[in-house]
DNA sequence: ATGGCAGTTCCTAACTGA
């Protein structure tokens, strides 16, 4: 079973990009972020077309999220007040960033973690808010999923300093603060697993380039975006990969996709 | 040191991203 996360920085932009993805990659589950769309006008027909079934929660210009499987998801749930009750959620629903699937037994959940803008701000303030409500809803689905969970997507945090290009003084920077991090560790404590890091240990492999400063030509990248799992399945990981050819392209997403695989039977 | 690019909408300017 192959499931994969890509932050595709406007799904109607990339569309044909990710057809021609999912055309070369035959993964069973593709975890979509930054959709960019309302949910009406998600181009549903192409990917259908190439036999996947699609749940998408989706907004506005901004964020959206969208989870594509092979067979029919034994069970959907949309945003923390799926899980948490309202008054722990507040308004944290309100910006689209998380969509869960059951597959396989398998609960995969899909993230767009808030981005943070600058150390210190409103926005930072909300990255960690929003970090600490994750854990409670992830904490409440451990409890329900005796499979285990795969919980993937784009964090915008790079955990360790091997996952920037150059990690110097960056202790106050967005996405490798102290606290974010830190932030992060709390969640993955509460048993999840990097699968990326099970395969490949050294530094220089990353999943995100700056349009701007052409970073990607240079590889001054981060990796930012993960794929972690709980011990059973993580056990059961055989592979994961970040595939950087989609990168190149012209027009590209500032993200490659990731990939994991797991030695679990297709039905 | 600064700004660089790319996507979207309130579309030829302003915003968000990371």
């Amino acid at each position: 079973m192959k499931i994969a996360t890509w932050n595709v920085n406007s799904i109607r932009t990339r569309q044909a990009q990710v057809v021609d993805w999912l055309q070369d990659n035959q993964v069973d589950v593709l975890c979509l972020q930054e959709t960019k769309v309302i949910d009406a006008d998600f181009p549903r027909s192409p990917f259908a077309e190439l036999g996947y079934h699609l749940y998408i929660s989706g907004q506005k210009s901004y964020n959206g999220v969208a989870i594509l499987t092979r067979e029919v998801a034994q069970e959907v749930s949309i945003g923390f007040s799926s899980v948490l009750a309202a008054e722990e959620v507040g308004d944290l629903d309100e910006q689209k960033r998380v969509i869960a699937v059951v597959v396989e037994d398998i609960r995969i959940i899909n993230l767009y973690v808030p981005n943070g803008s600058c150390v210190g701000s409103d926005k930072y303030d909300y990255k960690l808010t929003w970090l600490k409500l994750l854990r409670q809803y992830i904490c409440s689905l451990l409890e329900q999923q005796p499979s285990g969970l795969c919980v993937c997507g784009d964090f915008n945090i790079a955990l360790e300093d091997r996952d920037i290009y150059n990690p110097k003084d960056k202790d106050n920077h967005i996405m490798a603060s102290v606290v974010e991090r830190q932030a992060l560790q709390d969640i993955l404590a509460v048993g999840l697993a990097d699968a990326f890091r099970k395969f490949t240990s050294e530094e220089g492999h990353f999943s995100w380039w700056d349009y701007r400063t052409r970073a990607f030509q240079g590889n001054r990248g981060w990796r930012i975006d993960h794929i972690y799992l709980t011990p059973e399945l993580y056990e059961l990981s055989t592979g994961c990969r970040i595939d950087v050819s989609p990168r190149k392209l012209t027009k590209p997403s500032d993200h490659a996709p990731v990939i994991v695989e797991l030695s679990i039977s297709n039905k």
